[in-house]
DNA sequence: ACAGCCATGTAACTTGTTACATGATTTT
DNA sequence: AAAATCATGTAACAAGTTACATGGCTGT
């Protein structure tokens, strides 16, 4: 839900045509989210059919310019006011995959720790490298925040990978890789509730 | 990329039914991530569809066994060695966001930030609320790795939106906030190139 | 009897994404 | 003329998600 809330926040200053809206998208994200022009016109598409954009005529170029409707400018009210939602949709895959490589016999899960904390790491040099080479301009400083925002992002990888890794170690023996739960659900009532704990994100709209 | 692949992991450790696979699923990431039932039997059929799965016999109680395949087994395994790649598919909203948001004139963006902060703030005391309640045996060892994700991918955010907010006080006048490019793009080749950066992340698959 | 979980499934929908077709225009 | 870009679109698909229908079983 990034590209669609940004192209309608873009429209919101002003008319463009699906060309030119790839043009801001990359100008103002710094070019570091490529985004495939058929995508443009997909989501205005879809914009459309929910009434937040209006379809204008050719100019005589032949540019179809697009225009914001009422209901559209008042939904990129809401989402610049809203903070974003960690995370309804986009699980993150990393996570998950780690919580349940830990529950996995044999060696795995350490071993696809290490893997990643290599990767995260090398990605980590990429990016002080990236944000060394600074620039200037406005461009410059949608392409920083970016920059760091993924840099920051990869120190707390890594350090949560360093504490995952702790506890691997701490372990005596993976505990939980004990292949299926020994106590498979049976039909009909539990004798005790199997959600101890409650979910820890919100539940989607 | 993450509900699919894990369910696959979990069948990798013997077949199992629909519903018991979610039970599996919540017990190893600690009860984090509520999955709807219905998602098990959706990707389930689309697990069959890649070959990666078989549907067994129904036994007495009526419950449908799925066995994983020989691809399926070497799926898994490229799935744990392999490390998850960052980001082609969820792009992530909150940068995105923020870095359009930079773009847009008035206060929006600071705005925006602030709000921000103040939610990834309430959240990293939620989290580390839940992180006391540490509890014990395997159950809790997945449920501490993935708040331990959340944690650190937390205080990650808010020091990233700190810095954030530095930079758009040191900015003399959000340069970048002028509206739509002066020179749009215009017909035929452009005299220089837009995309002077290379893309941050890699293109997918 | 009733509430509530166990269990399987179907249909619909969302956003993101890519591959492809098509043609105009401009630079080399 | 060829290459590259500008520009608009279409078709298809992936993965996630939810809402709903249906029935069986069990504890109160």
């Amino acid at each position: 839900m990034s590209v669609r809330q940004s192209l309608l926040a873009i429209l919101d200053q002003g008319p463009c045509y699906g060309y030119q809206l790839r043009s801001e998208f990359d100008r103002r994200t710094g070019s570091t989210r490529p985004l495939n022009v058929g995508q443009i016109y997909n989501t205005l598409e879809r914009l459309e059919r929910d009434a937040l954009v209006r379809r204008g005529d050719a100019d005589e170029h032949g540019h179809v310019y697009w225009h914001i409707t009422d209901a559209g400018s008042a939904e990129v009210a809401r989402w610049l006011a809203a903070p974003v939602v960690r995370t309804t949709a986009a699980r993150d895959e990393l996570a998950v995959k780690i919580a349940v490589a830990v529950t996995l016999p044999g060696a795995d899960a350490a071993t696809a720790v290490a893997a990643q904390r290599e990767d995260s790491l090398r990605r980590l040099h990429e990016l002080r490298r990236s944000s060394d080479e600074a620039g200037d301009g406005p461009e410059a400083l949608a392409r920083a925040v970016v920059i760091d925002a993924m840099l920051c992002a990869a120190e707390a990888e890594v350090r949560w990978l360093d504490r995952v890794a702790e506890r691997l170690a701490a372990e005596p023996q993976h505990a939980l890789a004990l292949g299926l739960a020994a106590d498979r659900p049976k039909r009909g009532r539990p004798a005790r509730a199997l959600q101890t704990h409650s979910p820890l994100i919100a539940p989607g709209k």
